[in-house]
DNA sequence: ATGAAAGCGCTAACAT
DNA sequence: ATGTTAGCGCTTTCAT
């Protein structure tokens, strides 16, 4: 009656067989073409129900060639992080309005993952690829991209590759935060950054001593933390921070995960000093959290513009979109040097 | 030199001849395969990176049988959602140490795209497939189900399907809520649910009635509003709530969306409300939100666990594992009726 | 150590 | 309206 389990999915031919039809009958029947008699399409649909019978898209693929796939594939560092999330959210709403499905990865962070993530879907002939890359080249996907394979690039540029790319303003945002910590008066300024490798950071810490260098503060590296990757990580970091003589009167932590970690480390503290994010935080108007913002759905909006295009057969050269930032001043980020404690020097 | 953009793909016959070898030897160099000389492979590797050449994972899929995938689709409501993406991070963790690749598509909570998306992924022969779903019967599964695709249903229970389940303890979670307030002498209590066909919703209502007839509560309902969807829905109507006379002393938000429009909606508040929340809310610590909680990321290891155990060719009968809630009092649950302004009846 | 042939399940092209 | 043939790109026999 049923299938057995054992036996693995029905095929089409036996579709057939059971409805007594040839192969491409079947197919035909299945597939809503229009030369079919009325009752022989039931009839196929009937054996189709009866089997089980599912049809098997990667023989389909394998037919018809790969442009017929409507599957997007995004990698990301982190599904958890609302930065990524956020611009997943605006990439996908934008597919979908073209049919596209979009699928998300995660690479933690880890470049051979990331690779084998990417392996995994190109050789599955995803229609298009859109990653924020935690690696520190991207030749191996020359070929590919080179095949008419869209890339696009969200977040963080490739390195040894001409595809499309969507980033932030991040220079002039960490340099909006500096320049509003140092008109304030501040000059010993806590910062935290995430893995130095990752070029957004290098960035925003290009930003950051731009301002200090306007503001005239030297040695602002001397209070500056790296690598700290997750909110445990920035959390320690900002406790070791505070405990230095002389403290610092202000902090920038240089993206959301950071700044959670420090509102954690700030609690019940007081006189905290003042504090700035990149990134906006959940609940950061709430909370009254100064952060340099911007627009995580627009990246993914816009990433899906440029992907669209390429997929409609676009042949330019690599284009760049910028997402620009700005300094939300809610509270935390007012707060006069004088606050801090230790008012030294 | 190099391929032409426009000729596709190179496929290993191609890399077979210009490396003058069979293609099966190319296949054996490329695929680390022992009975090659080495001056072979070295001259197959060549040839293909020179074509730049990629297996066409489709093919071998088509040819290996299905059985080999390394891929786990996961299908959840919303990406941005933190309950989601940790359990997306809980089981990807999981997957990842067996050298299983999770991609997670967003439903939307809409189940016609649900359906294509599990369409999409079943079509491509995934391993198998958990899914946090949306729709209200899944029959459609049972014939894949039976062919032996493993299924997971986390969040919500499958309907008209027997597959392997993680569910929460939504009733009792949504009960301790109920007697926390009602032993603080609540008794006008604004309820507020996201979409009224969702299990979640009513296996919470549930419990919080229940509270609620123990509590000697009657009409508790009054102040029930049901289909708050998101932040901005939610917002509103506690907006609405607080508004009647007599107002509310406190109030359910019955998820972490509605907790947030609530936090919002009681910003500024002079005599706020009594709040406790189902999930856990980012920062809602720092902020004092009280909250049923409960581990998300466990969810999504439980549910690798199932998923692993299928693939491992476990035969029995469908299992369910469900995750305990808590209540954790941080302050925003224990203010007493008084605080509300309006102390009527 | 290498190669030839067959075939996975489907659909495009060409009959009838 | 339906059937036949061929072949997508790979891997699995089974030779050599």
């Amino acid at each position: 009656m049923t299938a057995d389990p054992k036996a693995g999915r029905p095929s089409l031919a036996q579709v057939a067989a059971l409805s007594g039809v040839s192969v491409k009958t079947a197919s035909r029947a299945l597939g809503g073409e229009p030369r079919v008699a009325a009752d022989t399409r039931s009839r196929v649909r009937e054996a189709a129900d009866q089997l089980g019978y599912r049809l098997n898209g990667v023989a389909r693929e394998l037919r018809r060639g790969a442009s017929t796939s409507t599957l997007v594939g995004l990698l990301i560092g982190d599904l958890a992080n609302p930065f990524y999330s956020r611009l997943a959210g605006g990439l996908e709403r934008e597919l979908r309005m073209r049919g596209l499905q979009l699928i998300t990865a995660s690479t933690d962070e880890d470049p051979e993952w990331e690779r084998r993530l990417a392996d995994a879907l190109l050789e599955r002939r995803v229609r298009g690829l859109v990653i924020a890359s935690t690696a520190t080249e991207h030749a191996h996907f020359a070929a590919e991209h080179r095949h008419g394979i869209p890339f696009v690039f969200v977040d963080r540029p490739p390195v040894d590759l001409a595809a499309d790319t969507v980033l932030l303003d991040n220079r002039h945002g960490a340099r909006l935060a500096g320049a509003h910590l140092g008109t304030l008066g501040h000059r010993r300024i806590g910062v935290v950054g995430d893995l130095s490798r990752l070029s957004t950071h290098r960035d925003r810490l290009d930003g950051f001593a731009e301002a200090m260098r306007a503001a005239g503060v030297e040695n602002w590296a001397d209070y500056l933390v790296e690598n700290a990757h997750d909110v445990v990580a920035a959390e320690r970091a900002v406790r070791d921070l505070l405990d230095r003589t002389p403290a610092p009167t202000a902090l920038f932590t240089m993206n959301n995960r950071i700044t959670l970690g420090a509102l954690r480390a700030l609690r019940g503290h007081p006189a905290p000093p003042a504090l700035v994010g990149f990134d906006e935080v959940d609940l950061g108007d709430i909370l009254g959290v100064s952060v340099v913002a911007h627009d995580p759905e627009d990246m993914g909006r816009q990433a899906a513009r440029l992907l669209l295009d390429r997929i409609d057969g676009h042949r330019g050269p690599a284009r760049q979109v910028v997402i620009p930032t700005r300094l939300l001043a809610r509270g935390s980020g007012e707060r006069p040097p004088t606050s801090a404690g230790t008012q030294a020097s």
